[in-house]
DNA sequence: CGAGGGATACACT
DNA sequence: GTGTATCCCTCGC
């Protein structure tokens, strides 16, 4: 499976939640860097409210999502950056946002890039993985994954099964048109402390994971 | 522990 | 000037 097959050829909420319990990985040339998804969102086009690309919205900022899928889509907010892939064929601007993942490689160099901060708070958050990356700026943004130091591991058997996958509403979703906002469009491992807002008490036995 | 609000910079009007 | 696909600190329990 190669990432343009991957990334086209089925419904984009298809393709996030397949990809929770698979590996990313950031392989900056001095080290790895990354840890298992276990959130993902869907973003479904210009017919979707919440998306950049809503009404058929174009501009520099989002061309990614215009771009063929498998092509890494890397959005500014604040002073914070975002991890999306761009889904289905060109000028359908469709993606999935990289929202959590369960660190396990380079976890020393992730918490310094964190300034010291460990523990769930290392990557429980889109800008947090981002943090822990390293990344501050919009150089792979355009590019396609194979042509970028990001991988995500497609291969079945590295696919860490969950206890069970939850899908939910969105975070942080204008709610003006609740039709959109309130689709459940957020894909994550129940009980997964890394989990954005994962409550301490809804923490599951081995993290969720199966 | 968890809910709530302020900080902050960039893209676009 | 306005709004934002967030983060983190503060404060009340």
């Amino acid at each position: 499976m190669n990432y343009s097959d991957y990334f086209t050829n089925r419904p984009t909420d298809e393709i996030t939640r397949d990809l929770v319990g698979r590996p990313l990985i950031y392989d900056n040339e001095k080290e790895k860097l990354g840890g298992y998804i276990v959130e993902a969102e869907a973003y479904m086009g210009k017919n979707d409210r919440a998306a950049h690309s809503y009404g058929g919205h174009r501009s520099p900022a989002n061309e990614g999502l215009y771009r063929r899928g498998g092509t890494i889509y890397i959005y500014a907010q604040r002073q914070y950056f975002f991890f999306d892939v761009a889904c289905q064929e060109e000028n359908e601007p469709q993606g999935v946002l990289i929202r959590a993942i369960e660190p396990i490689w380079g976890i020393d160099t992730m918490i310094k890039n964190r300034s010291g901060k460990s523990g769930v708070l290392l990557t429980n958050g889109p800008a947090k993985m981002m943090q822990a990356f390293g990344i501050h700026d919009k150089n792979w943004n355009l590019h396609f994954l194979s042509d970028s130091p990001f991988k995500i591991d497609l291969e079945d058997d590295h696919r860490k099964p969950s206890q069970e996958i939850i899908a939910d509403k969105r975070v942080g979703i204008n709610q003006s048109d609740p039709v959109w906002a309130n689709k459940k469009l957020r894909y994550y491992v129940a009980g997964n402390p890394y989990a954005s807002d994962m409550k301490k008490r809804n923490y599951a036995k081995n993290n969720g994971w199966a």
